[in-house]
DNA sequence: GAATTAATATCAAGACCTTGATATAACTCA
DNA sequence: TGAGTTATATCAAGGTCTTGATATTAATTC
């Protein structure tokens, strides 16, 4: 199998150059991607869990403690005991948090934005679709 | 711009099934999906230097120079001084290394192949003329 | 030939992600 | 009620990647 044929690395490569302008982007707001796409999910899920957190950012819920700690530790997040379940910890954005998402959201969607306009609306379904079915291939054993 | 919308995260959801399922693939051999690139890359072009190695596979050259330590101390690859200029350092697959990318390489060409067999031509081609419309997109300041 | 520029290698610090292991709390169900 | 399962949080170690800084060598330019 020849390297033209792999299209993991076409898909690597698209995910490399996003990472990339996305870091340059946000890091006027001294924000990784890893913190605004958990501030963002914070964002949609006020009081949710770590451990949910993680679910929705899919990574592991280590990977998502560590973001966290730096993100307490800037004054972005405050966590508190759940009040039923002792062992759960609630979190949601302070008030420097969600201007912080806000300013750091405004360069992030023109990202996104640039690739959107890119597409028509019948090609941004296409690529969608196709992504989506690698996905279920990727996984298929 | 609502979430729906936004195709980063597509690309970023197959970028991370891809990754996910390559790690496992080569696990059995003891490599990383970093260390696997690296000596794929290595197999093209025997006696490249790190810092070439490193922008073929798009990381860093400090990345790369980790990776390269792995790979020496397990005796995959052997780096030697260029008879010319004293600074570069050759880099070559030893023995060890040439067939533990080929039993890796098996492995990881299975992953490919189902993203392939999941794809009529037709849709490989667009799906790899919108990636890489993407990446144009994104570039693009 | 001398100074500048470019390329290579490497040290260091910071952030993220993974797997593995552990402890505790909550839920389930027999 | 009590045992087993599930969910949460957290500690630890290993690997990758980044930016920033430094030293040395090669190539270029004047």
């Amino acid at each position: 199998m020849t390297a033209g044929e792999r299209l993991g690395l076409d898909i690597k490569r698209a995910e490399q150059a996003l990472m990339a302008a996305k870091s340059a982007a946000l890091k006027d707001d001294g924000l990784t991607v890893a913190q605004y796409a958990a501030l963002l999910a914070l964002s949609d899920s006020p009081g949710i869990s770590g451990a949910a957190l993680a679910r929705a950012c899919l990574v592991t819920p280590q990977a998502m403690a560590a973001v966290l700690k730096h993100l307490e530790e800037r004054g972005l997040i405050a966590r508190s005991a759940h009040p039923y379940h002792q062992k759960m910890l609630e979190t949601r954005l302070t008030e420097a948090g969600t201007e912080t998402l806000h300013r750091a959201d405004e360069r992030a969607v023109r990202i996104e934005r640039r690739i959107a306009d890119a597409l028509t609306p019948g090609e941004r379904d296409t690529l969608r679709d196709l992504l989506a079915r690698c996905v279920t291939a990727i996984r298929t054993d």
